[in-house]
DNA sequence: TGCCAGGCCGGGT
DNA sequence: ACCCGGCATGGC
């Protein structure tokens, strides 16, 4: 069994992204830089009932109110920044969300990187679970997690651990999403709450590829 | 009570 | 090319 197919086995499907459309979770991939899930629910969930969870609402509100919604993510003057400047970049260049993923994915994930505040782990969230382009998605639990079985260097950037995960999957949207999926709930839940010196791990002892 | 959470940017060496 | 401070709330 591969390491996919042991987190599989232990944890089950995770379903991930929780939310309930593409600007919804698009919000919630700017929401969540550096913070806790728990808080971004809170903001998401005043965003709901402002009804300000869609492309349109988010274009035209102010900054201040904005920032009011958000307040309960935390860097709320600083995500109500990023949030209009990925939502600006959507509503100019392509107007919707559908017609912005119909663009070429390594085009598109350039532009991403040119908004300000959007880096690799969030324009790659946004691809994948949005879009559903098959992308490998790495975050702090990833390079984490990896790190402490050996199977990455410390000197391994964002883009040296993406590589290696996608050089031995199938290009599959949603094996990518899951298996970012199941790294952050093993990380999470596992790991840090249940089973803190490791003694446990769903990885097993000699992690396999593939 | 302090530490941490699913980053990223900008300014300094 | 690195390195680092800043950004801020809520949960444990």
């Amino acid at each position: 069994m591969n390491i996919y197919e042991r987190l599989h086995a232990r944890f089950g499907p995770q379903r991930w992204w929780p939310a309930q459309t593409a600007c919804e979770m698009i919000v919630g991939a700017v929401l969540t830089q550096n913070t806790a899930w728990s808080n971004v629910e809170k903001a998401i969930a005043v965003l709901r009932a402002r009804e300000m969870l869609h492309l349109d609402a988010l274009h035209r509100v102010s900054m201040r109110d904005l920032a009011d919604a958000i307040r309960a993510s935390g860097f709320f003057n600083l995500k109500a920044r990023r949030l209009k400047a990925l939502v600006d970049f959507i509503v100019v260049r392509y107007g919707t969300l559908a017609r912005m993923f119909a663009q070429d994915a390594v085009t598109l994930r350039a532009e991403l990187l040119r908004v300000n505040g959007i880096g690799p782990e969030t324009a790659d969230s946004i691809l994948l679970y949005a879009g559903g382009v098959p992308i490998f998605v790495v975050d702090a639990y990833t390079r984490r997690v990896f790190l402490r079985h050996g199977l990455i260097q410390e000197a391994d950037d964002y883009h040296d651990i993406q590589a290696l995960f996608m050089a031995h999957l199938t290009r599959d949207a949603v094996l990518f999403n899951e298996y970012h999926a199941l790294i952050v709930r093993a990380a999470k839940y596992h790991c840090k709450k249940t089973a803190p010196d490791c003694a446990t791990c769903p990885l097993g002892d000699l992690p396999v590829w593939l």
